[in-house]
RNA sequence: GGAAAGGUGGCAGAGUGGUCGAAUGCGGCGGUCUCGAAAACCGUUGUGCGGGCAACCGUACCGGGAGUUCGAAUCUCCCCCUUUCCGCCA
């Protein structure tokens, strides 16, 4: 949620803010709206500050023996007439929060303007020593693999829950069992994260505090009877973990590490990207989440970044990183990095991760903050989270760039004391 | 799922219709004392919104919502949550 006094004061740079992001949204109702609020509450209180005055009058009054019939009636009016003007406030505020909650963060400056991917601009990419992209070997795609392997099975997957489930067996499992574990450890003792496992359901509250309610819920599964939701990512449980909360400055940053499965309806995706892991309803993901000081916010932004790249350069997994341009930003993102894995069958970059700066926007709405030591007021916190990383489309790349002629897969080093083997085959 | 108790300021915990934003204690902050610290003592200490350049003023908030009343932390109704016991169960 963007500030209310900041869009009164800047209404044409957040318009032009909403059209980069390709996005719409009522700025001048919300000008509108802000004006009647102001001028209800103005009214509303100045009736109840008489009627408190009466109200401490009376008692008085009653006890020097006076009548106070007269003033009594008089604040049944007054009375009647605050209720009409809550009432009137209470249904323009709810239109204005209507509106504000459907109002996208504003792209930070540094981001590039555009309409699409296409515009993202590359700004790093990093490739194992003796990679290249024109491989002599004819390779297998990770569907050919998993299944000569059989350690993917997304027919059964599909049977037993739905296309976009896929299980993993035997080796696959314990692979998979084993980049999360490795990814954990190494944010947890190298890089300074403390660990969180948290629920995978929330409640609606949670899921309107990070920005997926109400404006994504196309894509949310929602468990109707108990209100709550599956988790679309950790950063959601993990997000909300301070909400309505106030922190002490010194306690800044606080970064925390989860790993949490992952559903998603992918509502509209169909055909698109969507075969073998490339797009699953369900899917595994470690995820980073950090709560700083709001000066300090852009800085963690690229630390976190990097901590996500350490896993893929520990992994040697050859990737490349985006900047996204406005019209790709997320609704409550100001500043995104995409990190995208090579995938050799696909001869395509696949997004692993996104690492994502959200300023004050999700913080505003989940209400965290933090007391600045100088001036002793509570301030917004800024919110920031990246994968670190998504296992299924690292599975991918994984699969596709380990495995051999023979069609086996060679375990990277780093993963062996956590398999227990060094080949799959 | 059944039964009971309870949700008040950072925490603990009073308050059952009127000057209650709320006693008291703890904690925090500032000060006195001290070479320094502790103890003791004194003072101070919530958040949002509106108005104002500001000092400040007004208003709202005692789990959430609705109601009764001139007036609600306090009375009524609905909902949510927590704890304990029983049942079921990984």
């Amino acid at each position: 949620m963007l500030d209310l006094k900041f869009i009164r004061e800047n209404p044409e740079l957040v318009k032009k803010g909403i059209e980069n992001k390709n996005e719409t949204a009522r700025v001048d109702e919300v000008l509108e709206l802000d004006q009647k609020r102001r001028e209800l509450v103005l009214n509303a209180d100045e009736l109840k500050a008489k009627r408190n005055q009466a109200s401490s009058q009376i008692p008085q009054m009653k006890k020097a023996g006076q009548d106070t019939s007269g003033v009594m009636a008089e604040m049944k009016r007054v009375s009647d007439e605050i209720t009409s003007l809550d009432d009137q406030l209470r249904q323009v505020e709810k239109d204005l929060n209507d509106i504000l909650m459907y109002i996208p963060n504003m792209p930070n400056p540094s981001v590039p303007v555009g309409k699409s991917s296409a515009e993202n601009v590359e700004v790093r990419r990093w490739l194992p020593e003796g990679f290249s992209f024109e491989s002599e070997e004819k390779v297998l795609d990770h569907i050919e693999l998993g299944k000569k392997l059989k350690i993917l099975d997304f027919e059964r997957g599909a049977k037993i829950t739905g296309s976009g489930f896929p299980v993993y067996m035997g080796k696959g499992a314990t692979l998979e069992r084993s980049l999360i574990n490795f990814m954990l450890d190494k944010h947890i003792h190298e890089h300074g994260y403390k660990e969180v496992f948290p629920p995978f359901l929330v409640n609606e509250d949670s899921m309107k505090g990070t920005g997926q309610l109400p404006k994504m819920e196309e894509d949310m599964y929602a468990i109707e009877k108990d209100g709550l939701y599956p988790i679309p990512t950790a950063e959601v449980p993990v997000t909300n973990l301070l909400r309505g909360e106030i922190v002490e400055e010194k306690e800044l940053p606080i970064k925390f590490a989860a790993y949490s499965a992952c559903f998603r309806r992918e509502a509209g995706s169909y055909g698109k990207d969507s075969k073998g892991f490339l797009r699953v309803h369900q899917f595994n993901k470690v995820e980073m989440v950090k709560y700083t000081k709001p000066e300090d916010s852009y800085d963690e932004l690229e630390k976190l970044v990097r901590d996500a790249e350490d896993i893929l350069q520990a992994l040697k997994i050859p990737y490349r990183v985006l900047m996204l341009c406005t019209g790709d930003l997320s609704f409550s993102a100001a500043k995104c990095y995409d990190i995208e894995t090579w995938s050799p069958a696909e001869k395509k970059w696949l997004e692993a991760s996104s690492c994502s700066n959200f300023e004050n926007f999700q913080a505003r709405r989940a209400n965290i903050r933090f007391r600045n030591e100088a001036t002793k007021k509570p301030e917004f916190v800024h919110t920031l989270n990246g994968s670190g990383l998504a296992t299924s489309r690292l599975m991918v790349s994984l699969l596709e760039n380990y495995q051999t002629p023979e069609g086996k897969i060679i375990v990277p080093q780093v993963l062996h004391k956590y398999t227990g083997f060094e080949v799959i085959d």
